[in-house]
DNA sequence: CCCAACGTACCGACTAGTTGGTATGTGTGG
DNA sequence: CCACACATACCAACTAGTCGGTACGTTGGG
């Protein structure tokens, strides 16, 4: 079988399946014959390739931190010189893929956060992971731009890398409450106004798409 | 019923119930024999108040509203003449409240809108009201800083009160994340020192407690 | 005596997880 | 080349227990 691209296994389907589903009606709503369902395979399969349901979270919150990793990795913004135009462009792309519905741009780390911090440390800690792990790549950016721009501050980068995660978490909240990605949008732009205040720059407050 | 204070109703004792047991372990996880075993009492109880455990989530919400609009209503911020004065305390109130256990100072109304935003719309607008409703309350401060400081802007009080309770509610996530209100602590800095930079005052970036 | 406010006992549906089994490899000795 | 041993991937049916919700009995104040 190795990588029959024709046939996709039984064991991806259900993490494809998962992130889906999860972000649609949350990790406890969500049976196991729920993701079954949604994947196209069978209870035996499910448990052939999860010894539980709480080990098929653990699982999808590294896939989801696989799949966000490579998808940002190859996003456009990268390619500024200035690691400051990095950060913008980052915190831009954030506010430009609040488009279609909400489990298209809700976070599952999050989600799942939320309802697991509790009784499923091992969930806890792997979408902590994620989350922490995300915010580690944008820190090393705002580190840059601290240093380009000489900025001398009482904050450090981690704390304003986590706070762009805060802040989008948050958004998310916002665009599940009102059923739509706008106020999340507006949110994330005063997060970017935030970030061209620090560096005091006169760079425009957006850019065009 | 009226208001007795030597005998509580069961009514109080299950939503009050409600507001700890669900921040812990979420909406769905929450069994109705867990809410009447943490209420002290039994399943016909909570059935003769409540039509379902939906319609208990919903008057939880509400529950909620009325309790934090109270409890925000008596804080001491209001008393500052200047509105800027008053936003700002509202956010080191919002600061300082941070502490205890996690289910003590995260939002009941942001919990359960991650979790029932899809599947339970009635839950889902009764949290987004409580949300709506204490936003608004922060944009009346807000507004009357614009006006005082002469501030004409892009951004409008509306979306940056809204922003606020994004910050907040992303904070609780990453006090979730790391078991504790460090981080959560650091976001909402990171708001208060945003709110002095769009006002651009020379206030103290934090007032002692 | 009545009715709201409970308590007790229970039901059918659904839950996560198990079982025993099959189909299809894959490696190995002859 | 085949035959055998073994492993992986998957399936349908089942179990033991939990779920939200209901039926009905009990109690106590007006």
């Amino acid at each position: 079988m190795a990588n029959d691209p024709a046939k996709i296994s039984a064991r991806i389907k259900i993490l494809n399946a998962a992130l889906s589903v999860i972000r649609t009606k949350g990790y406890s709503a969500t049976s196991v014959d729920d993701l079954c369902l949604a994947a196209g395979v069978t209870k035996g399969a499910f448990f052939h390739h999860f010894k539980s349901k709480e080990d098929l979270a653990v699982a999808a919150a590294n896939y989801w931190s696989e799949m966000t990793g490579g998808f940002f990795a190859s996003a456009p913004y990268h390619a500024h010189a200035d690691p400051l135009d990095r950060v913008l462009g980052y915190i831009d792309f954030r506010a430009a893929i609040l488009k279609g519905t909400l489990p298209e741009f809700t976070c599952l780390a999050g989600t799942m956060l939320q309802e697991t911090y509790d009784a499923h440390p091992a969930i806890r800690d792997a979408c902590a992971r994620s989350i922490a792990d995300h915010a580690a790549k944008i820190e090393t950016d705002i580190a840059a731009a601290m240093e380009r721009y000489g900025i001398v501050a009482d904050w450090t980068a981690a704390s304003l890398a986590l706070h762009t995660q805060a802040v989008l978490q948050g958004a998310f909240i916002l665009a599940k409450a009102t059923g739509g990605p706008e106020l999340a949008a507006q949110s994330v732009q005063h997060l970017r106004r935030y970030i061209v205040l620090l560096f005091n720059t006169s760079r425009n407050t957006e850019e065009a798409p």
